[in-house]
DNA sequence: TATTGTTATACTCTATAACTATA
DNA sequence: TATAGTTATAGAGTATAACAATA
């Protein structure tokens, strides 16, 4: 016996190849790699612009509804309102966002975007286009609704 | 004009009904949502274990690879090393894995689980299963692997 | 009584940088 | 020079609990 055909290492802290289990069956599992690495291809696409996934979510949602109040769009991203509430202090702190009365409820705050925020944020619209054309390139349009309905599915398997 | 069929709100802070714009075509929230369902699903399944997929992926490693070192562990589940000590440090802690010397590296560690470990980790692939089940139940086993085979590919165009 | 926004606080997860002991 | 593990530390993200104002 040479050393190209020696036996198995008395331990693994040296191999090359692991063995993963059942993790790569793992529902679970493959969530949490695709979303690092789609997360931090975010980072890199959208870095510059100092913006993360949570800001940006934000900011459509009060695009696409002028003077929604904080709670709904803590609900509707599945945020705390607690959390909300750092997320707009930083939005409203670089002048993307304001706060402002709302007409019907003087407990809440109708949100709206600055101009300053509209422009930012059709610059993000196209920089997040980009950016999911690059991590779904490989997939077929077919694909992607596929992907989208399946998730979706998880999603409600995970909730009854 | 009666009631029932009044304008649209002068703002939106009591819609029922939330824009939300173009985040649903995206991935990105796509996999944030079914993951923040499947975590939370987890949690549900196994928080009486006081496990969390972190440490439950270690302890899978583990087994499957008798002395594997914590840079390993590490690489192959996308943690820094100094992660990697302070979950080690937990289950070291709860006497469900043990630092072994190396029979090769004195500057390594060979992980393994103790007997206790052992017996743990088998009752947490159950529940880990029937997790699994739970989430996964809606889909057939081709829609399993469909699923599978798009977070791969999701994966590598994030990654090139 | 319940809800909105807020504050104070804390916990978890994760990484960076610097260190040590080995290689 | 480079790597394995460790430590100290810090930042991001998130939640809980309690409060004032308002519903």
């Amino acid at each position: 016996m040479n050393a190209a055909s020696r036996p198995p290492a008395a331990d693994a802290a040296r191999e090359e190849t692991i063995d993963l289990g059942m993790l790569p069956a793992l529902i679970g599992f493959n969530l949490r790699s695709a979303q690092l690495s789609v997360f931090q291809h975010f980072n890199r696409t959208l870095g510059k612009s100092e913006i993360t996934p949570a800001q940006f979510g934000t900011l459509i949602l009060i695009e696409a509804n002028q003077g929604i109040s904080q709670s709904a769009v803590a609900a509707a991203l599945r945020f705390d309102r607690s959390t909300l509430v750092q997320i707009i202090d930083r939005l409203e702190g670089r002048g993307l966002v304001v706060r402002k009365a709302s007409s019907r409820d003087r407990r809440s705050h109708a949100l709206q975007l600055t101009p300053r925020g509209e422009r930012l944020l059709a610059e993000l619209k196209q920089r997040v286009r980009a950016h999911e054309d690059a991590i779904a390139g490989a997939l077929s349009e077919d694909e992607r609704r596929t992907l989208h309905d399946l998730l979706t599915r998880v999603q409600s398997g995970s909730e009854g």
